[in-house]
DNA sequence: TCTTTTTGTAACTTACTTGTAACATTGTTT
DNA sequence: AAACAATGTTACAAGTAAGTTACAAAAAGA
């Protein structure tokens, strides 16, 4: 499970650095909303934990344009303890809210709460570009993107093989092994083309020359 | 909503009461474990919020007896704020645990949040669609659609499978293995036109082309 | 039995999907 | 650099899946 802190302190950072990493969370830790921005943006994550007070902005405003549309739960955590604030925060949306000084176990134990809740999304994503298993959407930014039956399950293919070569073979066995047709291997090509081309031509789906494609 | 406040303590009482009751929600009070026992045998409740310690006994064995069963939210409410009993309380399956003194619109921001969180266990809402599982019946707005055995089978399939796709493979299992008949595939496209007419045409049911049909 | 409702099929429509061919580009080998 | 192979690009005709409508058989009620 992959777990965004969102903090300048030093001292909280390394407290909870410790504990998370301990606790066999992959963490990563971004000290402003910047830095944070670029990370999500191309990285999924499975909970932020996302301090109120940053160097370069407060955490509801990012919480609300950013977070909140991709539907990551999020726990606030800031030494603000004013009461408007820990009610705006949780009506906002997000899961959970956390006044300094606290019980890092506490943290510990409502982290694995919210994450049992949320255990059931299947979502890939890589770069601007989710893929939504359950649903079968994939999503460009957060835009919907039409996909025709063969292109989808083309796609879906690469990203359950992801950081994997899928050799063309595998391809022509696993979509088009049950149309029936015998199928030219340039027509991967082509779907290839149409593929990328819908997700914006962004670099995505890498070409691995005489062997497949792969996506990272 | 009803919500049982099982707490002794006079001050309490009189400050929660007030809000809760101010706020719309119908609240019962009772101030020992014998009391709210007794109360739970008869009534029903949406969300319970039980003080640690009673006169008679202690909060967390009376919610692993006889609370976690009926599996009705709770919030734990106590002065003690030693860690390893907040832990405790939220591994043990709380919904939540504030420790006094706390804030009253704090605690109100958290118990909405529950509500909502719980409010769908029996009754599955998309858009004006509302499908009351446990009647077995489906209202556009609030008026009840009349769907026949089969279709309200099918419909009821995707709304157990709510976000995530089904595909049309499994619709034909689980819907027309029993009957014994061997169906056309078009079967399915045609019962589809029939459900979506009923509901109104609004684009609840969404089709995911080559794979299957969705809810979200 | 007769009527009504439910169910499955068939015929038709539409818009999109699909595969191929022909050509362009890139990369690799000699 | 030339020749070759692999992949990328474009355009198009044939094919197909899903939506629609109408109707007859089957089942359920009266």
């Amino acid at each position: 499970m992959r777990i965004l802190l969102i903090e300048d302190s030093e001292m909280i950072i390394k407290g909870l650095g410790y504990a998370l990493s301990e606790n066999g969370y992959e963490l990563h830790i971004k000290s402003t909303i910047k830095e944070a921005e670029l990370f999500l943006n191309k990285n999924r994550v499975d909970l932020i934990i996302l301090d109120v007070l940053l160097p370069d902005g407060d955490g509801f405003s990012f919480f609300q344009n950013n977070i909140n549309k991709e539907n990551i739960p999020t726990i606030f955590l800031t030494a603000k303890d004013e009461e408007e604030d820990i009610v705006n925060g949780l009506m906002m949306g997000a899961e959970d809210y956390i006044t300094k000084p606290f019980s890092t176990k506490e943290l510990l134990a409502r982290i694995s709460k919210i994450l049992l809740r949320h255990q059931n999304t299947n979502k890939i994503k890589v770069k601007n570009i989710t893929f939504d298993i359950e649903k079968m959407v994939v999503y460009r930014d957060l835009q919907p993107i039409e996909f025709t039956s063969l292109e989808l399950k083309l796609l879906h293919l690469l990203f359950l093989n992801i950081g994997k070569v899928v050799s063309r073979n595998t391809i022509l066995d696993s979509i088009w092994q049950w149309t029936g047709n015998e199928v030219d291997d340039h027509t991967i090509t082509v779907y290839l083309k149409r593929i990328r081309e819908k997700l914006g031509n962004n670099n995505i789906i890498i070409t691995v020359k005489g062997i497949g494609y792969r996506i990272d």
